[in-house]
DNA sequence: AATGATCACAACCGCCTAGAA
DNA sequence: ATTCTAGGCGGTTGTGATCAT
């Protein structure tokens, strides 16, 4: 539930100036209006020369998720679907930067998706059977699946993963991992029985992708990322990756529609590097970071762990 | 028809960062 | 060097619509 209002001090005076929830269709209008014909400044004058009785901040929320001309309307196609999916299992929930791939479609809208369709979809196909019903093309893949999904809890915990998918603020959302090098993997929160999936993140950030704040990968995601992987030989695993590492720097025009992604991937073969890859998403200094912290998470010693498991491999 | 549950999505909140003062 | 402000982001909540009973 949302705090209750406090109390009547100079702050709470301002900020009711200001009017809140949803917007009508002559506040749109006003909006719409005004950014069409005059759109600049900052927004809190925007709000004011608009003639809106709103903070600056609502609306840029209005415009950017709704009102601009420029958005997508309508149900997300599956080749929508299909890259929001791949693009969390790499880089979790970084709305911003899925949305930035998807050309006409907000943040929101993505996360909005992912929340309430996307997720539950996942995780009913991870009930239905006891690792999943999801048929790999390849045995090895459903027996590494079949061996993490077993993992008691006192198997996970005594791999020594420093992460942090407590996620809860926006402030743990700045760090790849957690700067206090805090271990949430509690028994509150497996990582594979409540919605995140951390481990599936875990193996995006072997890509060379740090894990995403809060975890928040997918099996499927994991799955494909996987299965790519073993779809390769061990010389074209690395260009796997660094197709992966290809698909976040996509431009959107290459995103329009899937022949031209399709195409994109079968024949790109360019190098990038972490740095190229996330130089927009300052994140630079935090991977750096978390570097330093010895936070970093490998698939080798992911394997290594397992391996030890009596049903793995 | 009434009511409760569920869903989808719009909007807000709190935090962070960058840049200006 | 410090403070302030705007903008950006992800998490969370509110609300209307739809469905099930």
């Amino acid at each position: 539930m949302r705090k209750p209002e406090a109390g009547l001090g100079k702050e709470n005076v301002e900020k009711n100036k200001y009017r809140k929830g949803l917007w009508s269709p002559e506040e749109d209008e006003k909006l719409m209006r005004y950014m069409l014909s005059d759109g600049q400044g900052c927004w809190s004058d925007i709000a004011r020369n608009a003639g809106l009785q709103r903070c600056g901040k609502s609306c840029r929320l209005r415009w950017i998720n709704y009102l601009r001309p420029d958005l997508k309307r309508g149900a997300f196609s599956p080749q929508e679907e299909e890259l929001i999916v791949h693009l969390h299992s790499l880089i979790g929930n970084r709305w911003s930067q899925i949305a930035s791939r998807l050309p006409g479609r907000t943040d929101n809208e993505i996360k909005n998706f992912w929340n309430s369709t996307l997720k539950k979809r996942l995780k009913n196909n991870l009930s239905s059977t006891p690792f999943s019903n999801h048929e790999s093309s390849d045995p090895r893949l459903d027996m590494m699946f079949g061996g993490i999904m077993a993992m008691q809890e006192h198997e996970i915990m005594s791999m020594n993963l420093s992460m942090d998918s407590s996620s809860t603020s926006s402030s743990s959302s700045q760090l790849p991992f957690s700067a206090t090098g805090h271990n949430s993997l509690d028994g509150s929160s497996m990582p594979f029985l409540d919605n995140n999936f951390e481990m599936a993140s875990m193996v995006g950030a072997t890509n060379g992708f740090l894990q995403a704040p809060g975890g928040c990968a997918t099996e499927m995601g994991m799955r494909m990322i996987m299965e790519e992987r073993l779809s390769y030989g061990s010389l074209e695993a690395q260009r796997s990756m660094e197709v992966e590492r290809e698909v976040l720097c996509l431009p959107h025009e290459e995103m329009n529609n899937r022949s031209n992604f399709d195409e994109y991937l079968g024949t790109n073969e360019q190098n990038l590097n972490v740095e190229e890859m996330f130089g927009d998403m300052g994140s630079h200094g935090q991977v750096q970071e978390s570097l330093k912290m010895g936070n970093e998470w490998d698939l080798e010693s992911f394997m290594l762990d397992i391996s030890s498991f009596p049903h793995f491999l």
